[in-house]
DNA sequence: GGCATAAGCCAACAGGTGTTGACCAACAGT
DNA sequence: ACTGTTGGTCAACACCTGTTGGCTTATGCC
């Protein structure tokens, strides 16, 4: 699992004289997915850009596919949203998610990228939303049955805002500051997760 | 444009013998396109598909490029906003782009499936979103100035349901029904299109 | 120093791609 | 009945793809 708050991984497994290789090998890869997505970014492009011989792509992650689920190995770091004040929990979420954005453009678009064109994309979606939405929207729902169709609705909203404005660049989009952004999916994301059940005016 | 319609466009400009065999290409690369995304679909696929030559697909569209751009050329057919009580601006609307997508399932997945990797398709829906969106925005919005952000806010949710619901398939929203997607989405676009600014709780 | 092992490069394979041009068959107009 | 035009097929070109195996070089251990 990448984790992208520190250069370093906490655990290193096995030091190996490769490592630096296969980073840049995956720095390679991810901003490669991101730009072309899966088909049109090659093996021999990906290479070419970390200065090294494709063979070592194989070797490194065995296969394509490989070397794609590394790059999809993502932590979106959810902060825990116990000491949050339950009213402001969309805004803040919000904010996480646009920062997230920011700090690591590639990966993410890479997955949305290509989570809409490859079944393995699709896939890994899916174990993130399940693995880290779901647990952050079972803290803040108020009864945990609903959780899952609760973050479910929060993730069409955010991933509709990364693909507007990441990907397809609807004017529009691109042109919101980041407070405006908070200002308007904010209370969205909030109604989505705490309001007692679909309301026209929650409260 | 493909009127969607009707299954005979209204003003046809000069009927050839080889309509047939068009339709059968365009038919058939719009489901390949919508399965398998632009670099998968190939050429010889779609032709076989179609029961024709692939080269047939090259003396009727010229080049892939230009077999997607007439496969990309939607009439989302949104219906005027002027008789409609400015309080259900929302859920109409929502309503309308669930049946939208469930009678064109394969239009519309293609156009996020390629939108998101090729530059022709994320061309493709801007165009769109210009031409169709953010007219239909400014009927409804109380500042005509504000017209074209309030339709990117409202096509951020709805293309982030259709992104998780149809092409991703996250399960809690693919299990969601048409009622519940429309009390939980309507009041979000209302807000989007109406409220006066970024409020927490509108109205 | 000797040597096993890891890191890396090179060249090639087998298959699939969009695209092209030569060729044949059927129709329409005269 | 002849002929120009349109609809359609076939085979090939040139290129690019993921992947493989053999080879050379450097490293670290005894």
């Amino acid at each position: 699992m990448v984790d992208m708050s520190s250069p370093t991984p906490p655990v290193a497994p096995a030091p190996r004289r490769s490592d630096a290789t296969r980073n840049a090998i995956l720095t390679a890869a991810r901003e490669r997915f991101a730009a072309d997505g899966y088909e049109r970014a090659t093996i021999r492009a990906i290479a070419r850009d970390a200065g090294i011989d494709p063979s070592m792509v194989m070797r490194y992650y065995g296969s394509k596919e490989g070397l794609f689920a590394a790059v999809l190995d993502v932590d979106l770091r959810l902060p825990g949203m116990q000491g949050v004040d339950p009213r402001e929990v969309g805004e803040v979420l919000v904010s996480h998610f646009l920062d997230l954005w920011e700090e690591n453009r590639e990966v993410l678009t890479a997955m949305v990228r290509v989570g809409t064109t490859n079944q393995t994309g699709a896939e890994g979606v899916r174990r993130i939303f399940r693995d880290q939405i779901v647990p952050l929207a079972r803290q803040v729902c108020p009864d945990p049955e609903q959780a899952a169709t609760r973050a479910a609705l929060t993730a069409s909203q955010i991933m509709g805002m990364a693909l507007t404005r990441y990907v397809l660049r609807l004017p529009p989009t691109v042109a919101l500051s980041r407070e405006e952004i908070v200002k308007w999916l904010g209370p969205t994301v909030q109604r989505y997760l705490t309001a007692p059940y679909p309301t026209p005016y929650p409260g």
